[in-house]
DNA sequence: GTCAAGCGCAACTGAAAGGTTTCGCAAATT
DNA sequence: AATTTGCGAAACCTTTCAGTTGCGCTTGAC
């Protein structure tokens, strides 16, 4: 109900290694709850959790029920760390340029 | 003093548009709330969050403290998704092979 | 039909988070 | 020297969160 954000959602360690595993494969949530210290009940609620900012999606399988990852919705954070990364690499390229021409400047020496 | 996570810093949305009104240029704790409808104490504290792990660094002209991005710590995201990036890329090769397929076929059946 | 397995949901608990208010300190202003 | 300004830290309150326990539902096996 409450509107979830999917950075809320990645700021839990156990989430995350929820995430990552069943990044390839999809899981059921005893199957998560073996990988770790937790109890079913505790992953159940994560799920529900990744569930409602739709990072993850659930399927019925008779009495079973397998979490997939919504990978798409990963897209999001990327998206959002698009700005930074632009700033990241304005800097590299300044630095880059920076590193040229004192390279260049060395071989002026180096020439004399 | 305790073990901050990057992530959990980026939870907060308030402390996500502290990180975007920083980027370019450190600001004051005052700057800083005065974008927002908090207190500057509010402020101090989600810096003091951010300084934790190291996603900002504060630096004293005078009475002032200008606190600035530690852009470099955003690459740790970064680098988190990167994992999660190579299986969405990897799955949008695929869908582009199969378009590729399909786009083959459909010129044979013109052909005919 | 009976029983076990696999779930989700609700109630409870202790810890942590986000915010406000108050205080004290240091640097600038007067 | 006295005052103002800019700040962090501590105390406090309220809300949220992660985890456990207990319960009830549905599906599959016997």
């Amino acid at each position: 109900m409450t509107k979830r954000d999917v950075f809320q959602a990645i700021a839990d360690p156990t989430r995350r290694a929820i995430i990552a595993l069943i990044a390839l494969q999809a899981m059921t949530p005893n199957a998560i709850a073996e990988n770790f210290h937790t109890t079913r009940q505790a992953v159940s609620k994560h799920l529900r959790i990744l569930s409602e900012c739709e990072l993850v999606q659930s399927e019925q399988k008779g009495r079973e029920i397998y979490y997939r990852l919504e990978i798409e919705k990963m897209k999001e954070i990327d998206e959002w760390l698009e700005q930074y990364r632009k700033i990241w690499e304005s800097r590299f390229e300044q630095l880059d340029v920076l590193l040229t021409e004192l390279k260049e400047q060395d071989n002026k020496e180096k020439m004399k």
